[in-house]
This record gives structure tokens, C-alpha cells and sequence, in this order.
RNA sequence: GCACUUGUAGCUCAAUUGGAUAGAGCACCUGACUACGGAUCAGGAGGUUAGGGGUUCGACUCCCUUCAAGUGCACCA
């Protein structure tokens, strides 16, 4: 629509001798209450003709329908220039811009952008909360990619520390051996399990301790438990061979079972960090600062940054006895990834509850003058929240993941087999498709909202798969795909005489695709898509219902309308394609 | 206490980044072609955009303030 701009500027110029730039004209999609298709708001101009926003936008309207063939007609209201394009020009767009091969392709930009997400602890499975970071980044990936960016996607996994300790020593006191091959569980789930048996035991000593005299807090320090799981890590450290052994099998029990759940999910990455290999970095780092003055040493030794002025607190970088903290690893961890990669932007997908800590960490980066640091980016999202309140997995209320893909499923297989449309379907394809809808219905429900915002889910209302959700959208592909079944396109440049507003609306919403894109990349936002492509599937059901494709009036007609069945088709599935969902041919 | 985030229909979410009479879905009510797939479509009802002030042609959107919820404020990660 940059024509009508351009020839809004030049009214502009022509009738009130003001120029003004692109960017002051403010052009909006028609409310649908109005005739047209696209709107100019002409308050602005008033300023410069010195008239009423009726009359300036009706002499807007008079000059743009001189100058542009495309311009069919206007309307006026008050300060709001509506505006008719023509038909011969939205079948333009349908025959050269949307049905093309490079429709919403974009050229690659020249940018290398990492995007990290999941990023486990390796002592418990998956839950929800994990299944909203890895749809977000897996999503934001896509999209950042089909907008031209060179993607990659990393991991970095938290394997160490006091936490998988304590599921170790649990495993070694209480497990009598027990390993995946003998239970039958999945690895993750049976590691998670020996965590939530220390935290039992621990409590128990705890109880004991206070009850022979002591306060909660020594109790907490003393009891025997915690003091072996310190120890242990200080021989993790020291490289204890039994102990790393133990931590080597343990871990890879749990590798197991998260790439059965990355599998199941859809997620992939193309780079693994693992803290046990980053957790010393950073140190140079500290040196660097305190070379450069940005940092400071106390009496004591340790090393901290001032960022009073920014309106932050004092930070320390480095403990006294000279051992890293959580911040140290991450500036060391960042220049790895820049060393490795050299990407212009760097987004970490991770909960809000790390507000801080990144506004933090990016603002120490920029103060060493690393010019990188300006790329990094915390695409921070809200917890997910259950109508009990938050999630607690020492009280038992974790949605765990693999449980909630299986209910998804069976939810899938219920009502489909309900429908009994896919009878013919072997049992493996029927698999595969309750798979499909499930993790459609999950991800859509989890990915249309904004990231930003927390999300409630409760847990005994089943995800629903009718109006606004992801099977409701896959419906409408597979009935596009039946139609086009039934039919050959002969005729690639059909035009009918007429155009009826059903068929115009979803030609004129199929061609928003590529913007949709471009503002769900700059955004960060998979939410952008997923509203978008519903609004897609809407025009395609209103579309459907007003009009017979394979009974049309005649073959001109029917020609066009399954070119639009069709590039309808392509929109939807390269749009849920960007949300990590599959679209089925029958369903 | 301080900082950050959020607050929109009974519920779950939108609102082209300052534009029109704030839109969808679910739930509720009323209808639809003996079918190209009814997991659909058309319609009804439902709102003081948490409250109050301000900025301007115009505010859900920006500023101030009050209230409510969440998160953070470790020499844990």
C-alpha cells in the first residue's frame, strides 16, 4: 500500500503546499462497518489546509482518485478517508504477489541472530512453565528465520550444582540401584523423583534437629544431609572419580528423556552449552574490568560494579576467594557465544523473574565497551500460573509435560474418533494425526497470547478445540485440502468480472502475510502470527460458506476461487508452520 | 519498604503502537444449504478498558496518583 501513500504526500504538497514525509501518513485497514479497504486519518492534515477534516478529506480523496487507476472510489468520515481499491487490483495481487513461489520469502538480511531457550536443570522433568519457553523460542526462532535472519538455536543446559547433587546422594542412599532399564521410567522423571525424595528426608532431619533444640536456621545448615550434598559438589569440583561417574550416568539418564520430550514437542537445537564447561568463565572477564576501571575491589578482596547511578544497586562479579557467581559465568558465557558465532543480536528466552538479573548483565556488558552487548535482548515471559496459584513441585502441583502432551492426545483421539471421519485411517497414521491435533491445540492455546503476560491454565478444563484455537485452524486446512482434492487448476490467471466482499476480504487479509511476519520478528511475538492466521481461517470459513467453489457459476469463477482455496492453503500452513504446528490433510 | 511487570465482557485473549461506535473465542440464547468436510457459518445478549486526575482534534495506549495481583531486591543458579 506504499503507492497510497506516496500519493497522499503529493496531495499533500499538491493542494496545501506542505510536504511531508511517509511516515506522518497514518493508513489503516477499513473497520468493517465501512466501505473501503483501506483508511487515511486526515486530522493531521488539517493543520496545513486549514479546513475542516471532512472537507480534507474528501479533497484528499478527490485528488487520489484522479491520479490512481487503482482508487475506485471514497467515502468520508469525519476526520477518516476511506478508500476503494479497485478490483482488477487485489486480483493483481493474488495472481503475481500472493499465489507466487517467493510470497512472504524474505531475502536473507545478512544477520546472524542467536536465539537460546529451554535451558533445563538436569535434576527434574519438563513441566508447563518449560513447555511455554520452549514453544516461545522454538517460535521466535522460525519466524526470525523466515524474516531473513541466519538462526541459531542453542541450549544451554544447567548440569551442575548443589541441586543435582541432592538427587545424586538421594539416589545413592535410598535407590537400591534402581536405573530407567529396571523401572521402566523415563530417566528425567526417575532422576526428578530421588530430588523429591531429598527434599523429604531433609525436612525430616530438619524436624528432628528442631526438635532436640535447634533453631530452624541451624537446623537447615546442620542437618547431615545438606552437609553431604556440600560435600559432594566440593568433590564434583575436585574431579572425585565416583562422583563424576555418578553424575555422568545420572545426567545422561536425564538426556534421555528430554530428547524424547524435545521430540515430542517439536523443538530442536543446533548448539548445546553446558554449565559444567561455562561455570568457571568470566573471570578475564573481571580482570578486564578492573583494568578498565569499570570495576572496583572492597578491602575484602571481592570485585563488584556501581550502577547507583543508573538507578541499580552495587553488583558483585566475584566473590573474595576469587570464585565466580551466577553473573560472572553468564559475562563469560555471552563472550563465548560472540567468540563462536559473532551474531549481531543475541535473545535469551527466559521467565520474568530474571528481569533484573539481565538488565543487569547487558548493562555491565556495555559499560567493558563491548559493542556487542547492544544485539542481547531478554525476551522475558510471564509465569504460568494454574487457578491454584503457582506451581510448587514439593506440593505436588506441577503440570509435568510428558503427562500433559499424553492428555492432549487422548483428547485428540476422543473427539476425533467422535467424528469418525478418518475410519479408513491405519492405527499408525490415526497416532500420528491425534499427535498432531493435541500438540496443535496445546501450542496455539499457549503461543497466541503475549509473551510478556502471564498465563493461566487449569488443568481439568481440557484445551479447547473449537472457535479460536489450533485445531479449529488445521480443521479449515484440511477442508481446503478435501476441496482442492476433488478439482485441477487449469486456468493460473483467472479473473472473474466481478469480485464479491468475501472473496475481496480474504485476498485482502492473505496479502498482510509478509508485514505479519516482519512485526512478529521485530517483536518477538509468535502471538502476532497466531492471531493473524486465525484471522485468515476466519475469512476462508465466511468465504466457504457464502460461496460454492466446485459449483460455481461457471468455469472462470471456479477457476479463481480454488487458486484462492489454494494460496488460503499455503498462508495457513507457512504461518502455523512459524508456531512449530503441523497443519493435517485430513483430520 | 524499594524496583519491574500486569490489570480490558462471567471466563480465556485481541485492539494495526495515539485514531472511528473497544473486537474475537468459550459459556448462554436464536437461526443455517439433504452438503465442496457442521471441529463450520449467520445473529442476539454481555464493557465506567481497576479507580481518579492530566496532556490533545482524539487516550485501552502517553504522564501523575491511588488500589489490586505477580515477580525481584543473595558472596543461590
Amino acid at each position: 500500500m506504499d503507492f497510497i501513500i506516496d500519493a497522499t504526500v503529493k496531495a499533500v504538497k499538491h493542494l496545501y503546499q506542505t510536504t511531508i514525509t511517509p511516515a506522518e501518513v497514518s493508513l489503516q485497514e477499513t473497520r468493517k462497518e465501512f466501505e473501503g479497504q483501506v483508511t487515511i486519518v486526515t486530522f493531521p492534515f488539517t493543520k496545513f489546509s486549514r479546513k475542516s477534516p471532512e472537507q480534507t478529506g474528501t479533497e484528499i480523496g478527490e485528488y487520489l482518485k484522479n491520479e490512481l487507476t487503482e482508487v475506485s472510489g471514497f467515502n468520508v468520515i469525519k476526520g477518516f478517508l476511506n478508500i476503494s481499491i479497485s478490483n482488477a487490483y487485489w486480483l493483481e495481487q493474488l495472481y503475481k504477489v500472493i499465489t507466487a513461489a517467493d510470497f512472504a520469502v524474505f531475502k536473507p538480511n545478512g544477520k546472524k541472530v542467536m536465539v537460546e531457550y529451554s535451558s533445563p536443570n538436569t535434576n527434574k522433568p519438563l513441566h508447563l512453565g518449560h513447555v511455554r519457553n520452549n514453544l516461545l523460542g522454538y517460535s521466535v526462532a522460525q519466524i526470525l528465520s523466515a524474516a531473513g535472519y541466519e538462526v541459531i538455536k542453542t541450549n544451554l543446559v544447567n548440569d551442575r550444582g548443589i541441586h543435582i547433587c541432592k538427587s545424586m546422594l538421594a539416589w545413592q542412599k535410598f535407590g537400591n540401584g534402581e536405573t530407567p532399564e529396571s523401572t521402566g521410567e523415563k530417566g528425567d522423571h526417575l532422576v526428578g523423583k530421588y530430588y523429591v525424595v531429598f527434599d523429604k528426608e531433609y525436612k525430616k532431619q530438619i524436624e528432628e534437629l528442631k526438635a532436640a533444640g535447634q533453631t530452624e536456621e541451624e537446623a537447615k545448615k546442620n542437618a547431615p544431609l545438606i552437609k553431604e550434598a556440600q560435600e559432594m559438589l566440593l568433590q564434583w569440583e575436585a574431579g572425585n572419580d565416583a562422583v563424576i561417574d555418578l553424575w555422568q550416568t545420572m545426567n545422561g539418564w536425564v538426556y534421555e528423556g528430554f530428547a524424547k520430550t524435545y521430540e515430542k514437542m517439536g523443538v530442536a537445537f543446533d548448539k548445546y552449552y553446558y554449565e559444567s564447561n561455562t561455570y568457571l568463565l568470566g573471570k578475564d572477564i573481571v580482570d578486564e574490568g578492573l583494568a578498565g576501571g569499570v570495576f572496583f575491589k572492597k578491602a575484602d578482596g571481592s570485585v563488584w560494579i556501581d550502577l547507583t547511578a543508573d538507578g541499580l544497586d552495587e553488583k558483585l562479579v566475584l566473590r573474595a576467594d576469587g570464585t565466580s557467581v551466577y553473573i560472572t559465568q553468564d559475562m563469560g558465557t555471552a563472550q563465548l557465544k560472540y567468540d563462536e558465532f559473532k551474531m549481531d543480536e543475541s535473545i535469551y528466552v527466559v521467565g520474568n523473574e530474571q528481569d533484573y538479573h539481565f538488565k543487569v548483565l547487558f548493562l555491565i556488558l556495555q559499560k567493558l565497551g563491548k559493542t556487542w552487548a547492544r544485539g542481547l535482548f531478554h525476551l522475558s515471559y510471564g509465569m504460568v500460573d494454574l487457578p491454584s496459584g503457582k506451581m510448587k513441585s514439593r506440593e505436588g502441583t506441577v503440570v509435568d509435560a510428558d503427562d500433559l502432551i499424553a492428555e492432549m492426545e487422548s483428547t485428540a483421539r476422543k473427539v476425533t474418533e467422535e467424528l469418525g471421519k478418518i475410519n479408513d485411517f491405519s492405527e499408525e497414521e490415526k497416532v500420528k494425526l491425534y499427535h498432531t491435533i493435541g500438540m496443535g491445540a496445546l501450542k496455539y492455546f499457549l503461543l497466541k497470547v503475549d509473551p510478556k503476560k502471564r498465563l493461566l491454565f487449569d488443568p481439568n478444563e481440557s484445551v479447547d478445540f473449537q472457535g479460536h484455537t489450533g485445531p479449529f485452524i488445521q480443521y479449515t486446512h484440511a477442508r481446503i485440502k478435501s476441496v482442492l482434492s476433488r478439482a485441477t487448476i487449469t486456468n493460473l490467471n483467472a479473473e472473474p468480472r466481478e469480485l464479491a466482499a468475501g472473496e475481496r476480504d480474504l485476498i485482502v487479509v492473505l496479502t498482510q502475510f509478509p508485514e505479519v511476519i516482519n512485526q512478529a520478528a521485530i517483536a518477538f511475538n509468535p502471538g502476532a502470527v497466531a492471531n493473524y492466521i486465525y484471522e485468515v481461517a476466519k475469512a476462508y470459513n465466511k468465504f466457504y460458506h457464502e460461496h460454492s467453489i466446485l459449483q460455481a457459476e461457471d468455469e472462470l469463477i471456479k477457476q479463481f476461487r480454488l487458486q484462492l482455496s489454494a494460496a488460503s492453503a499455503r498462508v495457513i500452513s507457512k504461518g502455523m508452520n512459524l508456531l512449530g504446528i503441523e497443519v493435517p490433510e485430513r483430520m
